[in-house]
DNA sequence: ACATTAAGTGATT
DNA sequence: AATCACTTAATGT
């Protein structure tokens, strides 16, 4: 099968012949293996990878090479990430790695700009793509601030010992846990780590903050 | 000594 | 972070 048709049948449905067509003729379809890195933090990016089968991630390294990932891109999918850096050969600020084995779909960088221009059906794709990617962030947003428990609790803290004029509190990690509407393990949990990082000290029915 | 309740832990989702 | 299941510690009778 050649090149046009096997992203007629992947692609067809949400890119136009013409726009089909400009892919086949610039771009290159690459089949590579699990684990390949596809791009790296700094590397320049001349190719655009949309994922034609399987599923890469995309990851950010910090300092200690701990790996977060940011997102994963399934079949038809590209990253935006890239998008945003086509038009100036900029360096990528991400690493692309597949999960899996993949075929890719290599577009060169610095034909986005007329890709942008004459196809709507490739503008559409990149802002569903911009969505998505957006959608995801909101949502990872909403739990990080959701699930900072351990601040809630110290604040918690900080007020009771405010009202009751005194560093002594009288409180069970249960009455906690019903006023921040959590579960008691949970409280119990935090609470040992503030113990641990030297805030507070544990007793039974008793919390005493420290300065 | 025994029962009750609070707190701690590991494993799992 | 939540839940379960279970252990351990503190306290009251």
């Amino acid at each position: 099968m050649d090149k046009q048709h096997k992203l007629e049948e992947i692609l067809g449905d949400i890119f136009s012949d013409k726009l089909i067509e400009n892919l086949a003729t610039y771009g290159r379809i690459q089949k590579f293996e699990e684990g390949t890195q596809i791009i790296s933090r700094g590397d320049v990016v001349k190719d655009i990878p949309i994922v034609l089968s399987g599923t890469a991630k995309v990851v950010r390294t910090d300092e200690k090479g701990e790996e977060h990932i940011l997102f994963y891109l399934n079949e038809k999918e590209a990253c935006t990430a890239t998008f945003s850096i086509c038009s100036d050969s900029k360096k990528s600020e991400i690493d692309f790695v597949l999960e899996t084995d993949a075929e890719l779909l290599m577009y060169p960088v610095r034909l986005m700009d007329q890709l942008t221009k004459e196809f709507p059906s490739w503008r559409y794709y990149v802002c569903r793509n911009y969505n998505n990617r957006m959608k995801e962030f909101l949502n990872t947003m909403d739990t990080i601030a959701f699930m900072k428990m351990d601040q809630r609790i110290m604040k918690y803290l900080e007020k009771a010992s405010e009202a009751l004029q005194t560093k002594m509190i009288n409180i069970t990690h249960q009455e906690i846990a019903n006023d921040l509407s959590t579960s008691r393990v949970v409280v119990s949990r935090l609470l040992k780590q503030l113990e641990k990082e030297g805030k507070i000290n544990l007793y039974r029915n008793r919390i005493k903050l420290l300065d």
